[in-house]
DNA sequence: TGACAAATTTGGATCGATCCAATTAAGTCA
DNA sequence: TGACTTAATTGGATCGATCCAAATTTGTCA
């Protein structure tokens, strides 16, 4: 007894042909004649075969049907979604997907990445740990493989990215709310460290500038990226002499926290304050009132990664592209657009 | 040039000693002189090798490192969670996870844990999708590899299962409802044809009998388990003659699409009517008014399947057990136990 | 029927690391 | 120094599937 384990060569020894027939039938080669193709099939059946991929994948010609997929945050939904969204298409070309959460640690996402690496992945997906840098990803590169960065760009490496159109959306978002008659239009939440924070605040301005509005630092409030750090943020803003009345949101998650802290102040958001999200995670449309925020869809996003790194796979030689994600305003209850026309005033 | 790949051929060469050297250098055994150790392990570095873990799998002695992890739905963040709990265990032991999203598919359920067991997994956490049956994981147990299936079971599968008290927790919610002057309770949300929903069903039953209050089937409204179910099965609940004055919901989501309802009808959940969820999502803590729910933990849920795995897979050859996860009830905002007592009437 | 082409089948070498038995080097002691 | 134990090293076989060149069978036509 083999440990229960049944081989080609068993499979072989019982259809009374040679391994090597029993091997062109299993890639569904045409060299093989229809009747024993069947037998052997049959043999594979009866016998309850199981394909050893790795052995296949000892000869250097095979590729893994393996890829990686980290993300620096699995329990926010936006990472989940990409996840999703990534597994969809990797499933659909027949590779599985080795996943791993990084939870911000460069140190673990340095790990997780040299053992995909012993495991021999033929692509990556990965959304970095703050602070990672083009260096943590070079011997990866160096190797051949490709490699695809989501959400948050590295600076100066060498790799694949598909980044959202950050600047474009915000400044999409602050026009919008101009629009709508708001003079003092703060942005709440985010880590002000980070390119995505960057970038955003960017758009920001150019927004506040395209409206003839004037830049106030004090109305870019920090906070952690979540819905606690939404209270804290809309806290301190609210605090101001000169208050804001509506506000751009670092992501979702923070807006609903800043929903949170408006009605703790006994404010309804999108009547008292307008509210304008980043993101679009799936309870933005069901939320009361309805979130008005600017559409990243994850799922889609993961999905158009995970379809580049594919292409880049059957290349051979990874070419490096940067892609940028359109997005677009999604307007709903949240930022007040559905409400009469009033003229915004802070609140006494 | 071996497409750049270097083996322990190549090392051993660089190095001046034997291939079988350079392997018990890589793992570590105490029978190799320090001083060929260093020199070794100085090639090894200089050359950047990476180790093949395909390879060393190969011989039939040693097992893969790899395990797998397969969700119904990720999206939903109870199972992101749970995902990031197996994780957490998982690397920490020096192993690396498949992980495969079913969208509740059994078919394509089924492919994907074809696909682990060609790639050699040594064992698999399952939440199964809806309408699995023990069919459908036999090959697997026979072939000897360790599974363990969380949060819904499958009856009759010779697997080991941590499934959480349903029933319990559904009981406790019902009677602290109960405690605070309720007589009409609904429980709203949920599949009703799956083991879950019964559990949780039964409990509730119980919870009834306990406080002497009658059951009444109408009070019962299944949906979707999400947050637009709740919204949608509130709405009905509130359509009838006799309308229930608080709710126990499938899960948080449900519960959050209840209040989202609730305000739609400017009825205040924790105020006008007692919410109660299930699960205990990050969210439930922030959300305003808090979520007062059953606790389920799902990240230590996740890691504690994770750790029966683990344990199975060392103890090799797996002894099926059946584990329940406590639940408890925490008390915040929605059910309204901060209020000031009151008689919970029908409102008109 | 023999010569030749086309269709099938096959043994052996290979991928990279491990394991075993066997060999060599170093150390100990009478 | 020789006999012996202990420490350190090593060649070859092995895991399971693939690939190649070579062998075998079948088919075609003069």
């Amino acid at each position: 007894m083999n440990k229960g384990r049944v081989t080609v060569v068993d499979i072989a020894h019982a259809a009374g042909v040679s391994k090597s027939t029993v091997s062109l039938v299993l890639q569904g080669s045409p060299l093989v004649n229809e009747a024993t193709r069947a037998k052997v099939n049959a043999v594979i059946r009866d016998l309850g075969y199981v394909y050893n991929r790795a052995a296949a994948n000892l000869r250097q010609t095979a590729s893994s049907k393996i890829v990686g997929i980290v993300v620096n945050d699995l329990t926010n939904s936006f990472f989940a979604e990409l996840a999703v969204g990534v597994d969809m298409v990797v499933q659909s070309a027949g590779y599985v997907q080795f996943l791993a959460n990084t939870a911000e640690s460069v140190t673990r996402q340095g790990e997780v990445i040299a053992s995909m690496r012993e495991h021999g992945i033929s692509g990556l997906v990965i959304s970095p740990a703050r602070g990672t840098e083009a260096a943590d990803l070079k011997p990866l590169v160096a190797s051949g493989i490709p490699v695809v960065v989501v959400v948050r760009n590295i600076a100066g490496a060498k790799v694949s990215s598909l980044i959202s159109d950050n600047r474009a959306g915000a400044r999409a978002a602050v026009e919008h709310l101009a629009g709508l008659g708001h003079r003092r239009i703060a942005f709440l939440g985010g880590f002000p460290d980070t390119a995505v924070f960057d970038e955003r605040r960017v758009g920001y301005r150019e927004g506040l500038a395209a409206a003839g509005l004037e830049v106030a630092n004090d109305l870019i409030a920090g906070s952690a990226p979540s819905r606690a750090g939404g209270v804290d943020a809309v806290q301190r803003a609210l605090l101001l002499a000169d208050r804001p009345t509506a506000a751009l949101c670092f992501n979702d998650a923070v807006a609903f926290g800043v929903c949170d802290g408006l009605r703790s102040r006994r404010m309804e958001p999108g009547v008292d304050f307008g509210v304008v999200g980043f993101d679009d995670v799936i309870e933005a449309k069901t939320a009361v009132p309805a979130l008005t925020t600017i559409s990243v869809d994850p799922q889609g996003m993961g999905q158009r990664a995970a379809q580049l790194l594919m292409k880049q796979i059957n290349a051979g030689k990874p070419e490096p592209e940067a892609l940028t994600g359109a997005v677009r305003l999604v307007v709903r209850q949240s930022c007040g657009a559905g409400a009469k026309r009033q003229e915004w005033r802070s609140a006494v």
